[in-house]
DNA sequence: ATAGTATTTTACCAACTGGTCAACTATTAG
DNA sequence: CTAATAGTTGACCAGTTGGTAAAATACTAT
């Protein structure tokens, strides 16, 4: 009953968009209204606040990279050397992509939103936290598969491979933001590969 | 002529404090002025904006960072990978002490303020990557000192692998921070001797 | 057709933002 | 002793912040 709206769709992908492009608080829930051309009582009528539609956007954009990046890069047939070669391509193409619509490297929104406001928000930095560890999980099923595939040695900390894979990719991402340079997201990217073939024996 | 003041150093060191805590945009120029003792019409007799003194900070943290902890560890007769377990100990106990005073890991305080700034503030992304810039430098000058010893293979690149290991503790950094785990820290701290002895070769 | 409801709109709030300015005061070199 | 100067003070600015509340409106299921 009553009437429908686009409005929190709107305002989501607008989050998703500014939040990413700047930050959390150089963002205000009135930029954020003008840009989903929304008004400010619609605003507060889906959302209770500005940190709310904030944790539901790294809901909705974890659930899309994972959904669309992740899940079919995992399952496709790959060794997985390729599947990281192929994933750090993809971080690549985003940071040109990022770069030349503009002019600037955004990185990693989860990344981005952690060092920002982890100290500060204990609610948005266990949203983070939430979405990292699926990451990771993920990661580690990917490496403990290609352990049985017999890619890797038995030795292996598939668990701890996989945190360092991201904090790298992360590291990569930071690096590249703070040089407003893709290439180097693309030159380091080839470490990745060795991080995971060399580095964390269980102990 | 005319009378001293330690207004200036008093507003530094808040700003460190304070911005490294948090962030830049969650740190008004009145706390910066309450926090150090003094007023706000002293605060703009000294800076002409809450940006110049972000930026003088990052300076002043940079050069004792690279006086009292990098120098003195370059220049020990230490291997190289005692020197870079040296620096991830360092780091560890870092985090650790950060926990205990704030309750949380503030991270480093030049990762935070590039993913926080790079897209908005040229100035600022300028200045750090100067940082990074010099820091990648003094790791350069490491390793290649390091191969001339034979520690290392004749055909590393030392400089996308300086690059390497700064992105990875970076990364580190940016996972501690997110898990809000000290350990995260020091468990991956053992990777980083394999970034430099097995990643970057020329091509 | 209409009752009920979901959404929109507008006006509003106090607190705070970074920054300005002119008057005032303490100090120091000559 | 004094004049020039460096530093301090508090009042002020316009614009913005996140958030509220109630009335108006458009839609939808019956």
């Amino acid at each position: 009953m009553g009437r429908t709206s686009e409005a929190k769709e709107k305002l989501i992908s607008s989050a998703i968009d500014l939040i990413g492009q700047r930050s959390y608080s150089s963002v205000g829930v009135q930029e954020l209204c003008k840009h989903a051309g929304v008004k400010k009582g619609s605003f507060y009528h889906f959302f209770e606040s500005k940190k709310e539609l904030t944790i539901i956007s790294l809901d909705v954009m974890w659930k899309y990279y994972k959904e669309n990046l992740l899940i079919p890069l995992v399952e496709s047939d790959l060794s997985m050397e390729e599947k990281f070669n192929s994933l750090l391509d993809k971080s690549y193409e985003m940071s040109i992509n990022s770069k030349e619509c503009n002019g600037c490297l955004t990185g990693c929104p989860f990344g981005n939103l952690a060092l920002e406001l982890s100290t500060q928000d204990e609610d948005i930095r266990l949203k983070i936290e939430e979405i990292f560890q699926d990451w990771i999980n993920c990661f580690d099923n990917l490496i403990k598969k290609s352990v049985e595939r017999g890619e890797l040695p038995v030795d292996v900390n598939s668990y701890a491979t996989a945190q360092s894979i991201i904090a790298y990719m992360e590291g990569l991402a930071l690096m590249g933001k703070a040089f407003n340079d893709p290439e180097i997201v693309k030159n380091l990217g080839c470490v990745v590969k060795n991080l995971s073939i060399c580095s964390c024996k269980e102990n």
